[in-house]
DNA sequence: GTATGTGCAAACTTTTTGCACTTCG
DNA sequence: CGAAGTGCAAAAAGTTTGCACATAC
């Protein structure tokens, strides 16, 4: 992802790009891992050290509400962000925290399918998610 | 859910019986609806107003240690408590934060299929959860 | 009696806010 | 130029902790 594409996504949508948000930006598609804000920071400020903790904060507040990236919640009590507009699953280690991105196609067919089956009248379904709980074998 | 039942539950792990993780409990069962630390406290105070913050907090997080109960999270950023150890999948209602518990177990079944049939080498699951994202219908 | 649990207030962590200043378009 | 964004520091929100006291078993 370059600057280019980071500043066509900025403008798509109706926001000034100045430097700290493609630093932000940045940062998420590179750490790639679901970071936390605190991950972000500390990215940040090894090339930019000047920018502020609320200003980033502020920043991934309009990302996420503009769709750029999204907010996930680990049973750990943090918030992580995710660079992926693309829908996905989780793989989600209980041991460790750690969040990886899980596609499945077949999945997402199957799932689709069941709903349209099943038919629920007072729901409207925008997303489905499916969080896989479980650990790395480490063998 | 009386009295009774939720001593037992509580001797069955070990745990000393006391009031305050007594009437923690109950109100999971009671409020019913993922309540958050703070709807615990409230519900409690309402009958017994001489609890602490830090014992209820203390409480709970001993409770999710003997999986007694669990923790769910949310996108806004609060931790919500879940009476329900019986597995079951979340409608989220992105308007309001509220989570309901949702049980189908055709749908369990399909996810079992797959997921056999799927083999993942690496990956040991331990628990299927999908988040049903979206909105209740209002009309 | 003793290990365990509770109350309280202080501290900690994460995130938000208010406002003067700056920058983007 | 004007609207939108940033920096900073203060504060809010949620949760944890330390320790003296109280209670369950």
């Amino acid at each position: 992802m370059n600057d280019e594409d980071i500043k066509n996504k900025l403008a798509d949508k109706g926001l000034k790009i100045t430097p700290q948000r493609i630093f932000v930006l940045k940062a998420i598609y590179e750490l790639d891992n679901h970071p936390t804000a605190e991950d972000i920071i500390d990215y940040i400020k090894k090339m930019y050290p000047h920018i502020a903790t609320g200003t980033v904060y502020k920043v991934l507040n309009v990302l996420v509400g503009n769709e750029l990236i999204r907010k996930v919640k680990t049973e750990k009590d943090k918030m992580r962000y995710d660079a992926n507009t693309k829908r996905h699953h989780h793989l989600y280690d209980t041991d460790s925290d750690v969040i990886e991105d899980y596609f499945d196609e077949e999945l997402d067919k199957l799932l689709r399918k069941h709903f349209e089956k099943k038919h629920m009248p007072t729901f409207m379904i925008e997303e489905l998610v499916l969080e896989i709980k479980g650990k790395y074998k480490t063998n």
